[in-house]
DNA sequence: TATTGTTATACTCTATAACTATA
DNA sequence: TATAGTTATAGAGTATAACAATA
């Protein structure tokens, strides 16, 4: 086995830890993934149905149902634009903003397994992750 | 933003790439991620719908469409126990095999990120990531 | 009584296609 | 005609609860 290939090995099996964790922390705040990964994009600034398709990478028809559930909980409004009156934006309530400050805590808090790194490694690490993304 | 954090935002963002690719090629071979993951595990040896269920973990009632699915192309048969007449063992058609193996070079394929990496920067991510799951 | 697997049910995520109201 | 968003529909993944067969 080479090193690259143990490399995405050992990569893949973190990867699949944390899933697990934010899964069951995020669920504890009542949310999917999905849901919570559009609270932070929403969160970033207003956006559009279809930019939060794109960014979500899903069809737009999806975007209804997941506007509609954080809606439902009053995370996010649907406001009109300006301009384009087929366009509506999806904006943060007050009650969103917070539950998403909750969630990027979850989301942002590195795996155990990088924590348990001395501070040479983590340095290490995170300039090999640098350059194999192309920085 | 502490190199962990950094460290770990790059991990994500890989992952998420990673995700992506397999997600594509996997539905060109007809497969969702769990049924590919599926049959990976019950490839190494015939697997119990309980053990498969701890393995995928999800709950046991799960594993019965899953089964199912497989099942229905072909690619796993369901087999009697010996010793105890509850339990069922999953085992691969030799079609599921062939496929299994399709499954396999694409999961194992390391991300172009880690290809990208010179031969020192791939072996010490290695040696970085088998002290991070605690080798 | 406890366990294995199944079924019934319900919710979320996903895509495709058809629809509406705008542009 | 084309686009933004919705609705209808369908399949897959997920969990809980109830059930049959077996232990």
């Amino acid at each position: 086995m080479t090193p690259a290939h143990e490399a995405h090995r050992l990569f893949f099996e973190i990867g699949m830890r944390e899933r697990a964790r934010y899964g069951q922390e995020l669920a504890a705040l009542g949310l999917t993934f999905q849901l919570a990964h559009a609270l932070r994009l929403v969160g970033d600034e207003p956006r559009s149905m279809k930019e939060l398709a794109e960014l979500l990478v899903c069809d737009a028809s999806n975007v209804t149902g997941i506007a509609d559930r954080l809606e439902a909980r009053g995370l996010v409004e649907r406001r009109p634009a300006e301009g384009d009156r087929r366009v509506k934006l999806l904006a943060l309530t007050p009650a969103g903003d917070e539950l998403r400050e909750q969630v990027l805590a979850i989301m942002l808090e590195p795996p155990a397994a990088i924590r348990s790194l001395s501070r040479d490694d983590q340095v290490a690490l995170r300039d090999i992750l640098r350059r194999a993304v192309g920085d």
